[in-house]
RNA sequence: GCGGACGUGGCGGAAUGGUAGACGCUACAGACUUAAAAUCUGUUAUCUGAAAAGGUGUGCGGGUUCGAGUCCCGCCGUCCGCACCA
């Protein structure tokens, strides 16, 4: 075979990048009258180099994108960079670096990375959230939010590192010490401002029953996540006082379990019992240590510490019970006050057989009815009330019914909705984010930048030397005068998480007026968003958190969009070999060879360990840089690789066999357009040495599956379709009846996934225009009708045998052709048939 | 600790409760070639068997059903998220 017949990716990925973009043809018109479809993926952080799991998320999107544009859609699918946030700040500390030169230059290497990798994006919507032209815009939005009396300030735990004197990410938390000073980390109260993001909890959970096309897994994180309880808050007295702990929970019903008060260790019950007693000030220090996050607070080893204090139980008054400050009761959950009831919850077990409280059984465990309770496990199950006066012999949720309803007749609780959800705190303590706008002042309190100020813009001149924020020493920046009455005033110094930079970037995306955030009318023609596809790690904050910002955004009617995305996919992660060296440094998959069943470094021959398939990471040198493989395979091959063998939602492994395969594919696309150009070139007629191959049906079969696939984003399944479909017009070859149409509706079904090879192959057939711009085929559904079918036989549900027959056969004809079979009677041995069950075009199944 | 998922050949995976292993990768054999690469053809779950055929088989243990990879119950293992990473 001749060397022209390899395909060359790169020439032809330049020159048809060049085309697209010369002739504009994935900017998105607002004024098309076509329908209209929103593609967006999450956009990326600008950390320096495209990771290969970008280049699997944005393929998917592109292949839809380009997808919808053949059938009939103007599409929306931009590109931006979310591009605030914490590397940059290191990279300023350990580099010397500027943030912002260090990400403006990643931005820019990155965007020619995904140039090169030709995907369909409307470059002239790019945004960063880095610029005053996106955050000032944010910062307008965050006034309109604290004008509608969304955002306010509270007291709130954050990581400090008491040796750096600085607040610290939990990242940067490493078993509970500080990453940098290694030094252990407490928990230390700031003020700080929150988005009220609870004040719309119901909608937030009601609107998860309309998203048919999320996943449910995702609905039912986020469902936990906001955490919808009904339960009873009521109030333990203080024996022989009015004053009491106001306490919820949602088991009531054990009410008569109970065994003791908690509070935790910011509660003001105890906070007032620390004033005059040094060894529980000591307690509440020792249980501020430790870093902030849920899994550190609830693994810690469960401690109290009895205040002395007594509670009169709110049945009966002369039952009194202890009061602890206990460590794993948590302040922001409720009324950061809980009873226990040791014999029906595990944590409050554990605590009672600690300390050697009592342990009361009140729900029965079957049989076990007896008020002591045995054992350390908990009994969290249902069952019927026992040793609770009144309650006795009712179910759980009758019994729960029945103690609010006394509760409230009695007038000492009343049953109480809770949301596991918190809301929004939105302060950080960091230089490399959204300023925000806000100016606190002696005699006015915090007073909103006035609008005409707007953005409050980050000042480059600052420097890094020390740790903390460099917005807090600049010398100017915190200087302002008050907008309210003119003194001298300080600026807040603190910038917005950026997770509120995502939270509004696809409206953004949409309509990009200079004087406003975006346009009403403009977003409303394109959102929501379509196809939403990003990472399962963002399936509870980030999906969350701009869902919350659009409904925001809708209360104070500056949209009247609800829920910013229709459907949503999240794509499973990039994986990759490992290698270790004996002492246990690892090496890069390239620096290793296979000797025999084992595998040696190739540089000195040492032996080394083939580790687990983990996510890529540059600390276990298991990463592929997207620009190497495009160097060497083209952009073709890389995109078919991401696309093929593994479902989209699971994690995907790079193999240097699976690009070869891939690239092997790729040249054999080429190598049908070629056979197809010199047979049409010449005139010599060839006959094929087949004959029952069906080049029609097969070509439709495969539209109509291929398309099908796109729409669910099973890509790997279209591409397992388009393999068969092309070993088909091979085997067929050129003369065959419909080979020429079968090759053009191959390059089609194509042109989504392998655009270049697609561009160069149509035009080399001589055809007008772009295939990018050219029509799906259509699928006539006549071409799709089989008119034979194999059944299956079976003798006691075990395959013995298969019949072609004409489809829709009736049943009696399919059991009599059944039981004619020798194979089957050979089975059956005589046997009494009980019964015979026939699923018309499926299978018979003889009951022996 | 809480929450969510996943588990099928040597590997990635396919399979409206109805023929388990489509399609791809790897490996092996053959063709072409002086040779190699590329390409093409064939084989490739496992056990018994020369073959025909038969047994076993979807993490483990039960159950429902004429029939279970799929549904139900109980385990085991692995991965992900947990509010200041993005």
């Amino acid at each position: 075979m001749s060397e022209e017949t390899r395909f060359n990716p790169h020439v032809a990925d330049t020159r048809w990048q060049k085309a697209w973009e010369e002739q504009r043809t994935f900017v998105a018109d607002d004024a098309s009258e076509k329908p209209r479809c929103y593609v967006l993926e999450m956009f990326p952080y600008p950390s320096g180099r495209i990771h290969i799991g970008h280049v699997r998320n944005y393929t998917m999107g592109d292949v839809l994108a380009r997808y919808k544009r053949m059938t009939g859609h103007e599409v929306l699918h931009p590109m931006g960079w979310d591009a605030f946030g914490m590397p940059a700040e290191n990279a300023a500390m350990e580099k010397g670096v500027h943030p912002g030169g260090w990400t403006r230059a990643n931005i820019e290497n990155m965007k020619a990375q995904l140039k090169r990798l030709g995907f369909a994006f409307d470059w002239t919507r790019e945004l960063a959230t880095c610029e005053p032209e996106y955050y000032g815009h944010e910062q307008a939005l965050f006034l309109r939010l604290y004008e509608a009396g969304l955002v306010y300030r509270k007291e709130s735990e954050v990581n400090w590192d008491p040796a750096d004197m600085t607040v610290l990410a939990n990242e940067q938390v490493i078993d509970g010490k500080g990453w940098r000073s290694g030094v252990e980390v407490e928990r230390r109260k700031l003020s700080q401002w929150f988005l009220k993001i609870t004040d719309f909890a119901e909608e937030l959970l009601d609107g998860l029953g309309g998203l048919d096309a999320w996943p449910d897994k995702v609905k039912l994180m986020q469902e936990n996540w906001i955490g919808k309880s009904q339960g009873l808050r009521c109030i333990f007295k203080f024996v022989g006082s009015e004053d009491g702990i106001d306490v919820f929970t949602t088991r009531p019903d054990t009410m008569f379990g109970a065994s003791f008060v908690a509070v935790a260790a910011d509660h003001p019950v105890a906070q007032r019992c620390a004033e005059n007693a040094p060894s529980l000030q000591e307690f509440i220090a020792e249980c501020k240590k430790g870093g902030t996050t849920a899994a550190e607070i609830e693994t810690a080893e469960k401690q109290g510490f009895d205040t002395g204090l007594s509670v009169e139980h709110p049945l009966d008054a002369s039952w009194h019970l202890p009061v602890y400050v206990a460590n794993f009761v948590l302040m922001d959950y409720g009324t950061g006050a809980v009873f226990g009831c040791p014999a029906h919850d595990q944590r409050d077990l554990d605590f009672a057989r600690k300390y050697e409280l009592s342990v009361t059984r009140v729900v029965a465990d079957g049989d076990q009815t007896a008020s002591d309770f045995e054992g350390d496990e908990a009994y969290s199950d249902a069952g019927k009330i026992v040793n609770s006066h009144f309650l006795n012999g009712m179910n759980v949720d009758e019994a729960i019914a029945a103690v609010i309803a006394t509760a409230q007749n009695e007038g000492w609780g009343e049953g109480q909705t809770q949301y596991r959800l918190r809301d929004w705190g939105v302060s950080r303590q960091r230089y490399w984010g959204t300023p925000i706008p806000i100016i606190h002042c002696d005699e006015c309190g915090a007073v909103p930048v006035p609008e005409d100020q707007l953005p409050v813009k980050l000042p480059e001149d600052v420097s890094f030397d020390i740790p903390g924020n460099p917005l807090d020493r600049h010398p100017t920046f915190s200087k302002a005068d008050c907008p309210k009455c003119g003194q001298p005033a300080r600026r807040e110094t603190d910038t917005l998480d950026t997770f509120a930079d995502s939270s509004w970037y696809f409206i953004r995306f949409a309509s990009q007026p200079s004087d406003k955030p975006f346009d009403k009318a403009a977003v409303e023609k394109w959102l929501p968003v379509q196809q939403y596809i990003g990472g399962v790690e963002h399936a509870i904050l980030h999906l969350l958190y701009a869902r919350f910002w659009t409904r925001a955004l809708s209360y104070i009617g500056l949209l009247d969009v609800k829920e910013p995305f229709a459907s949503l996919f999240t794509q499973g992660m990039v994986t990759h070999q490992t290698f270790k060296h004996g002492d246990g440094s690892w090496l890069s998959p390239d620096q290793v060879k296979k000797d025999g069943a084992d595998w040696i470094a190739i540089e000195d021959g040492s032996p080394v360990t083939a580790g687990r398939i983990e996510k890529m990471s540059k600390s276990k040198k298991n990463v592929v840089d997207p620009d190497d493989i495009v160097d060497q395979y083209g952009a073709d091959a890389v995109r078919w690789f991401m696309l093929s063998d593994s479902p989209p939602e699971r994690d995907l492994e790079w193999s240097e066999s699976g690009i070869e395969g891939c690239w092997r594919f790729v040249n054999r696309l080429w190598r049908i357009v070629d056979t197809y150009n010199r047979y049409a070139a010449s005139d010599i007629s060839i006959q094929s040495q087949q004959t029952n191959l069906n080049l029609v049906s097969s070509a439709h079969l495969t539209i109509d599956f291929v398309g099908k696939d796109i729409e669910r984003l099973q890509f790997n399944k279209a591409i397992a379709r388009i393999y068969s479909f092309t070993s088909t017009i091979e085997k067929a070859g050129p003369g065959y009846p419909y080979w020429e149409e079968a090759v053009e509706t191959l390059l089609k079904l194509v042109a989504p996934m392998t655009p270049h090879l697609a561009e160069e192959a149509w035009s080399s057939l001589g055809k007008e225009g772009l295939i990018a711009n050219a029509p799906w085929p259509q699928v006539d559904p006549a071409m799709l009708v089989e008119d034979e079918v194999t059944i299956a036989v079976q003798v006691k549900g075990k395959l013995r045998d298969t019949l072609t027959v004409a489809k829709g056969l009736p049943k009696d004809e399919l059991e009599a052709l059944a039981l004619a079979s020798e194979k089957v009677q050979r089975n059956i041995d005589g046997a009494d048939i009980r019964k015979v069950i026939v699923v018309p075009d499926r299978l018979v199944n003889i009951v022996i």
